[in-house]
DNA sequence: CTGCTTGCAAAGTGTTTGCAGGCCC
DNA sequence: GGGCCTGCAAACACTTTGCAAGCAG
């Protein structure tokens, strides 16, 4: 019943999301330090396709990095996510994904499948009906691509 | 004392949700046994208000049942989700929380505050727009109670 | 050179499991 | 009395932290 594998159904690449360089210039220009560790983080998100778990983007790093320790990678997510240059998405029982930012209006939810696992994108604003209402009734600010949505995918069912 | 305060809440309003009775009668129904483990994890929800993590039940049903270990209170858990008697809910960074069954028709989901970690209800039904959407676009059959909703709170914003 | 970042190891959380014995039905 | 449930301890997956050394700016 706990789902440990993370299936990545997406097939488009990384359209939609900031690249490195305009990473790095956000660092640079938020005066933080470029370091090995952090590019390696940075491209690694840039190459996967989709999200990746935090145990995907230690092994790659290391891989292209050798050296880098998975502290260090956590706490590159950490400041990366911070700034606002990295996104992090809960998932239920499987700890946390990680993709680059989104460009500016191409906000992204996701779906998860409870039984497969996989982790579908949705566009933020299949969510909107459901934000103004939070926001009207609850005053409840919602951040729809910090947690997955839950449910049964098409295979599943 | 917390006994006492346990008590008190017992008769308090647990709007919605099915009552001990009804869960013991369940089990009986699908000839799973009643345990004083299960009684108590049983009571323990139905006692507090709203949602409680797998830690408080831990302790008030060790509390209410002294010699009532972690583990079996995790497996009590796991097998009253399986029957539906126990609804489980997935916290970002903080596990899971559980309640008793929502009674047919009065589902709920949650939004937790990404601040003050506090999760407050929400009509499943505020999410049909979604659900629809969802379904149609994706053929993907959402489980709104799922998983919490991530946000900001009024008091935190 | 200053102090933010890193590598390392170890500690934390939250949850699960193997096993022998116990208790519900 | 058979077999599901339990207590215990240890394992498990994921993430964080204290510290001394290292490197970016």
């Amino acid at each position: 019943m706990r789902q440990a594998i993370l299936v990545t159904m997406e097939s488009a690449p990384t359209s939609g999301r900031i690249g490195v360089d305009s990473a790095l210039n956000q660092l640079r220009r938020r005066h933080q330090r470029i370091t090995p560790a952090r590019v390696a983080v940075l491209e690694v998100l840039s190459g996967g396709v989709g999200h990746m778990s935090a145990a995907e983007i230690v092994d790659l790093a290391a891989d292209r990095t050798p050296g880098v320790h998975r502290a260090t990678v956590y706490r590159a997510l950490s400041t990366l996510c911070d700034l606002g240059i990295v996104t992090h998405t809960h998932i239920a029982g499987a700890g946390t994904i990680y993709h680059l930012a989104d460009v500016h209006g191409v906000a992204h939810a996701h779906l998860q499948c409870s039984v497969c696992g996989s982790v579908i994108d949705l566009p933020a604003e299949a969510l909107s009906p459901l934000t103004r209402t939070v926001r009207d009734s609850y005053d409840f600010t919602l951040e729809p691509q910090h947690a997955a949505l839950i449910g049964v995918c098409t295979n599943c069912r």
